[in-house]
DNA sequence: GTGTGATTTGTTAGCGTTCACAATTGGACG
DNA sequence: CGTCCAATTGTGAACGCTAACAAATCACAC
């Protein structure tokens, strides 16, 4: 491999030159500079990074902690981050968490500091990684999706509470008094955020927040209390936590001859592609996985400019009506 | 941050004593390494990655190229070569492709050279992909998802010829004798693959294989076909080229009245976690995708070790029978 | 011409680690 | 008590780059 010095003989100018013709510096002569550039090209060069950031002490590079990379949230979010890491002229690296306890995020951050990363961006949606996040102090610029912006850890995060009120209210217009909510768990700051959001429109409307079942977000889960709730039937609405649910939901309601939206209509959560294709097709609300993750770059961005920076940004959701959802018999 | 030279001085020895420490070099008697070891702790010392591996040429950073990162298989997979890797000591930089051509894949490729990593893991179903990597000389080791192990690039893969067979079989066994095929776009490996496992069954029965559509593996896709077939009713089963058009055609079907398994029996592929929940409950092949990237890496690791091995592994399917699938009326 | 300031180029040192080699220590043995 | 060999420890240089500073060059006005 060539080195800035091999370039720099080729050229006829000093290593240092290059260095400047690479890094885009002022003050090199427009002939030196393309001198420079041919020879670039003529050897094939290319910076050693390892040589770079020893002495910049800049990585180029930001880790993402993730966990659930299978789920269709988290995996979108991470392509944000890195398509906009990328364009920004960043590595992108990563550690999945396989189970999300204090000690494996604590863990994954300590791989990313021998990595000497330039920040990390957190995509574990669990109340959890906030706490242990709060305590870390990692010395670089940390963004959380999810995360308020408290504590020095940045956040972006999109607005569920108001997604769940876009559902329950396009519910409650189609004239549905008794809607309950199948949950996601509630140690996960979405299983919280869209709860609060259901119970806030429902309450909004003078209506009890009675109907709440939890569920672990599997479309196994949804099976087992769609078969509990097609017995007892007391809600003539359901806004389901996420679309996976919704599907083991409406798998069971169509066993026990429940008929959707017929008998009970259903909102699910996130939009998945395959939600239009369930029997019948999801009323959902659509979250745009992709912005999120570049919002969390931006973020990111400014917060290695700045040094200390901690910022916010909310991502609307979206109501996408299809036909799981009716006006009440 | 502590350098090496700190904490030599604080244990009171020489920098290269404690390198050789923290590198696990023989010939340290027990006192010293036990002071160093003390040092570091006490410090709370870290190596430096960019020292390391100016003067090592070696980065410690595996490259993952993927596409269709949001799929359920790709996604696993990467988890699957995350896990390994860490496990053994790497680093995992992602390069995700938004759409798959030669030059964005060259031009990854090069991203990862910048990075200078130790080898490029790459998970890119299109067939063009491999094309595209024989052409390259990365002059790292690289492993495809899907390849043979031909010209320089090893290759992990799910025999998927066999997990088609394994589906055909199972309906021939089942009584059926007009079997269609549901098929994936014909320049994506997996496409092939299963394409010419069921061809190949149905060969091998002595029967036709004339009932061929195409796919491009989503549901809406396969809706689409769906409601094609439904009217036409050529096939007493289909064999689907992956769960989600399964999930697009048994909507056709459930809109055109047509009972499956009753009037047709469908298999899917993949087995995704939702694929139980269709209604009906999906028969479909399952892959052991995380299994995929940790062989991929094992792969990887020998490459590293031995500098030009290239080698071959395969992880076999196996059916999953559900309520999707039934002897012919 | 010559002085002056701005622009362009070169020189040197150092980032934190490992490698190759040199120096020291310790123990066994005659 | 000295010799020799192995085990342990130390020394100096190098990896390829950028930052800080020094030097050279150029343009322009007087």
């Amino acid at each position: 491999m060539p080195r800035l010095e091999d370039v720099a003989e080729r050229a006829g100018v000093s290593h240092q030159t290059v260095s400047r013709v690479i890094n885009d510096h002022p003050n090199v002569s427009k002939g030196t500079r393309e001198r420079v550039e041919a020879a670039i090209t003529e050897l094939g060069y290319r910076r050693n990074t390892a040589a770079r950031s020893l002495v910049t002490r800049r990585s180029q590079t930001i880790g993402v902690l993730a966990s659930e990379l299978a789920q269709y949230g988290p995996a979108n979010t991470l392509l944000g981050v890195e398509q906009a890491a990328r364009d920004a002229g960043y590595f992108v690296s990563i550690a999945a968490l396989r189970t999300v306890n204090r000690e494996a995020i604590l863990d994954a951050v300590r791989h990313f500091l021998d990595q000497s990363v330039d920040g990390i961006v957190v995509i574990v949606p669990h109340s959890e990684t906030l706490l242990a996040l709060a305590e870390v102090n990692a010395g670089v610029p940390v963004v959380a999706v999810g995360s308020l912006g408290d504590a020095s850890v940045s956040g972006a995060m999109v607005d569920q509470k108001h997604g769940a009120e876009l559902a329950v209210r396009h519910l409650l217009d189609q004239g549905h008094r008794r809607i309950g909510h199948v949950a996601g768990p509630q140690d996960w700051i979405d299983g919280v955020a869209r709860a609060e959001g259901w119970s806030a429109a429902l309450r909004a409307a003078g209506l009890e927040d009675d109907l709440l079942v939890v569920g672990d977000w599997s479309a196994g889960s949804g099976y087992d209390i769609g078969r509990k709730l097609a017995a007892e039937r007391t809600a003539t609405a359901l806004f389901v936590g996420n679309d996976q649910m919704a599907l083991g939901l409406l798998r069971a309601f169509s066993e026990a001859g429940v008929r959707v939206p017929g008998d009970v209509s259903v909102v699910g959560f996130d939009d998945q592609p395959e939600s239009g294709y369930f029997t019948p097709p999801l009323t959902t609300v659509r979250q745009d996985f992709e912005e999120l993750g570049r919002r969390c770059m931006d973020l990111m961005l400014d917060g290695i400019e700045d040094g200390q920076s901690v910022g916010t940004t909310v991502v609307e959701p979206e109501l996408v009506v299809r036909r799981s959802t009716s006006a009440p018999v």
